[in-house]
DNA sequence: ATTATATTTGCGGCTAGTCTAATTAAATAC
DNA sequence: GTATTTAATTAGACTAGCCGCAAATATAAT
C-alpha cells in the first residue's frame, strides 16, 4: 500500500499527463499547492518505487504500475463520488472534497463491492468515466466549451474545474451534465460567449468559464 | 477537526474508561500498540487542547469536548461498520478493519446523512450502541458470559474483542449477535465452560473466550 | 521498612513530509 | 551570444508522531 501522500501525487501526475504535455516539477507543485523543494523529494521515492520516471527534461511520466495505482485511487475516488450523491443526498459540488478522502480507504475489495452495490456505474457526477476494475477507462469524446462552433446544440458531458466555487456557479445557471447548450455568438473582444441553455433566454459567459465545461 | 492519531487516542481511551478503571500511559500504550514514552507526548498534547486530563496518580480522563469528539468517531465507525456489512456484502469479521479508517474521513455532516441512509440503526455489527448525533448512547445491560449463571439461556448482545480472529472463530461456533446461549456447567479447574447454542450439541469453551462474549 | 517490580518521564534520535532560502542549470529574450 | 527570466536542485530546518534508553517515582511484596 502507498501512504496517502504518495498516492496524492500519483492521481495529481495522471491528471498533469492527460492531455500528453510534459509535467514538470513546477506543474506538480502547483498542482498539489506544494513548493517545488518538496516535489523533488517524492519524486525521487516514486521513482525508487518504480511507480514513476523522471527526466530534467521530459518530466514526470508514470511506469505502468503507477498507472496502475493512479487507476485504482481514481476509481475509487468516483466510485464514493456516485455514493455520495446518488445514496447520501449531498449535493454536486460537495462530493469532490469528501472523495478526496474516501479514496484512500481500503483496498481494491472495497472499490469492487462499491462498484458492484451502485450498479456498476460508468460515470461520476462530474461525468467522469469510471475505471473499471481491470484498469480500463472509457475514452469520451468531449470539446470544451469555447472550442465548439456557434449554432450548433451540444451536450454537456463533464467539468474540468471542480472547485466549489465553480460547481456552484454551474448549478446557479442551471447547468448540469446532460444540459443542453447552444452556442450564440463568440465576443472577439474577450473571448467571452453567449450562449443558450436549454431553451432559456441567452447568458454571456467568460472564456475561462467556457474552457471548463466539456460537452460533446 | 483533530489529527488521525489524535482521533485513535481518543476512542482508546473512551474505550478504556467504559469500566471506569484508572487509565494510565501504560495501558493506553498497549491499546494503541505504542511505546509509553510516545504516549506521554499525545497526553500532554491533548490536555493541551482540554480533550483530555491527565493525572499521574488519576490517569487519563476525556474531558466534556473529549467524549463529544470521542462519540462522533465511535459514531461513525459503527455507522460505517452496519453499511459495509448491510450494503456492501462484507462480513462480521472484516467490518472492522475498513470502518477504523472510514471513521476519520468527513465531518458530523456525514455520519447524519449516512444514518439516514442506513434507516436510523441502533446498533453495529457486534452489538454495539450507535451513538446519536446528540452524542447520545444507548446503555446496553450486558454480562459476559463467564459470569453468569448456569442453566439461565441468554441472548449475546454484543462482542467484546473485534479481532478477526475471535469473530472468525465465533462464525465458526455459529454464534452471532441475537444467538441464545445456554450455560450447561462450569469447571471449576479452568473457568471454561461448557454451553449450549441454540438447540444444538453442547461445546466447550475457554474462559478466555467467555469473557468476550457478551449477553443479557 | 526494605526490596522488588512497575510506571512515569526526560532526552536524544528517527522518518515522512513539508518549508525557505540559496544555487545551479536551462530556456528565452534581446 | 550575452543577459534575463524561469525552472530545477541542494542545503538546512521544522513538525508530527513515533522509538529506545535510562533515571525517577510509585506501588506492591516480603
Amino acid at each position: 500500500m502507498h501512504s496517502f501522500s504518495e498516492e496524492n501525487y500519483l492521481k495529481a501526475i495522471y491528471h498533469l499527463g492527460a492531455d500528453g504535455a510534459k509535467i514538470s516539477l513546477t506543474a506538480i507543485a502547483e498542482a498539489l499547492h506544494n513548493n517545488p523543494a518538496s516535489v523533488i523529494d517524492m519524486v525521487k521515492k516514486l521513482t525508487e518505487k518504480k511507480l514513476i520516471s523522471y527526466d530534467k527534461k521530459k518530466g514526470a511520466k508514470l511506469t505502468n504500475s503507477g498507472i496502475k495505482a493512479a487507476m485504482e485511487i481514481i476509481r475509487k475516488h468516483r466510485l464514493w463520488e456516485v455514493f455520495l450523491l446518488e445514496k447520501l443526498g449531498y449535493k454536486w459540488d460537495e462530493v469532490h472534497n469528501i472523495a478526496e478522502q474516501l479514496e484512500h480507504v481500503g483496498d481494491s475489495g472495497l472499490a469492487e463491492r462499491l462498484e458492484k452495490f451502485l450498479g456498476f456505474p460508468d460515470y461520476d457526477p462530474h461525468g467522469d468515466p469510471i475505471p473499471k476494475a481491470d484498469g480500463k477507462i472509457a475514452e469520451v469524446f468531449k470539446t470544451m466549451l469555447i472550442e465548439v462552433e456557434a449554432g450548433k446544440q451540444y451536450k454537456v458531458v463533464a467539468v474540468k474545474d471542480t472547485s466549489a466555487e465553480f460547481l456552484h456557479y454551474l448549478q446557479k445557471l442551471g447547468i448540469g451534465i446532460g444540459t443542453r447548450i447552444k452556442v450564440i455568438e463568440k465576443i472577439a473582444f474577450d473571448g467571452s460567449l453567449v450562449i443558450q441553455i436549454e431553451k432559456n433566454t441567452n447568458t454571456t459567459i467568460s472564456n475561462k468559464f467556457a474552457e471548463n465545461v466539456l460537452v460533446s
